[in-house]
DNA sequence: TCAAGTGTACTATAACAGATAGTACACTAT
DNA sequence: ATAGTGTACTATCTGTTATAGTACACTTGA
């Protein structure tokens, strides 16, 4: 479910973080699930488990996950709405990338084609 | 000239070669220009000779500039050309968040939207 | 010639973030 | 009761980054 690299400059605790809301934002991961407990995602993943409860404590605080002590980790009602706001720093990642490829004289198709690519469209032509 | 993020995740000295790439990408550094020097730069931005030293080494050896002892650091010639090639990285990093957008449920014209921004362009309707 | 400015090399140290190890305790379901 | 949850805490290890300080070689130009 979650796959981690040890050696990018991204800590583990964020990847888990992020990768949670991914499964959230693709609806793999619906309200009510339960996230796997610290301990048997340790294991999994050959990771601590203070690594893994840093990052459930601030999915927590974002209102992402609620914990219910002695019981489980469970996605909360509003986790899809909270996941999907963040859509717009992503965005903001994409203009700041195309001002550069602009600026660096890559054609302005070049750039809507990849985006084609990720929506799984045909380009025209 | 070098704009520095001291709380970022980035180092200083890949802000550094990031940035003397971006200037050339843009045209505002162009081969057979010469490169502030790491002690100047190193008073200008508040930062220690080495770490800039640690910049410069890695952009001569990627071939963008080459030292004269004695003399100063110099844009090179394919400088333009190598920096040119990293285009396709940053297309790929555009690729990989627009997925991630279009499995949130983002609309496509949407993302478009964003690279006309960036692109200066006005965007029709 | 010599001073000033360039690049280069090296060691040592400080500072910080990330991750790990280990332990202990409270809660819940069965 | 037992096993599985979450939680809290301290201590430690590690690697990266950045700094400090020193020394040396080279080139330019007054």
């Amino acid at each position: 479910m979650f796959q981690i690299d040890r050696f990018g400059r991204v800590p583990i605790y964020e990847q888990i973080i992020s990768q949670t809301q991914r499964l959230i934002a693709s609806g793999v991961l619906k309200e009510g699930d339960q996230l796997p407990s610290v301990r048997a995602l340790s294991q999994e993943l050959s990771v601590n488990p203070n690594t893994l409860q840093k990052a459930y404590s601030e999915l927590e605080r974002r209102g992402i996950c609620v914990s219910a002590p002695g019981n489980g980790r469970f996605v909360t009602v509003e986790a899809a709405r909270i996941v999907g706001k963040g859509f717009l720093e992503r965005l903001s990642e994409i203009q700041q990338i195309s001002e550069e490829l602009y600026a660096a004289g890559v054609p302005f198709e070049r750039v809507v084609q990849t985006i084609h690519i990720a929506y799984g469209k045909e380009m025209k032509g």
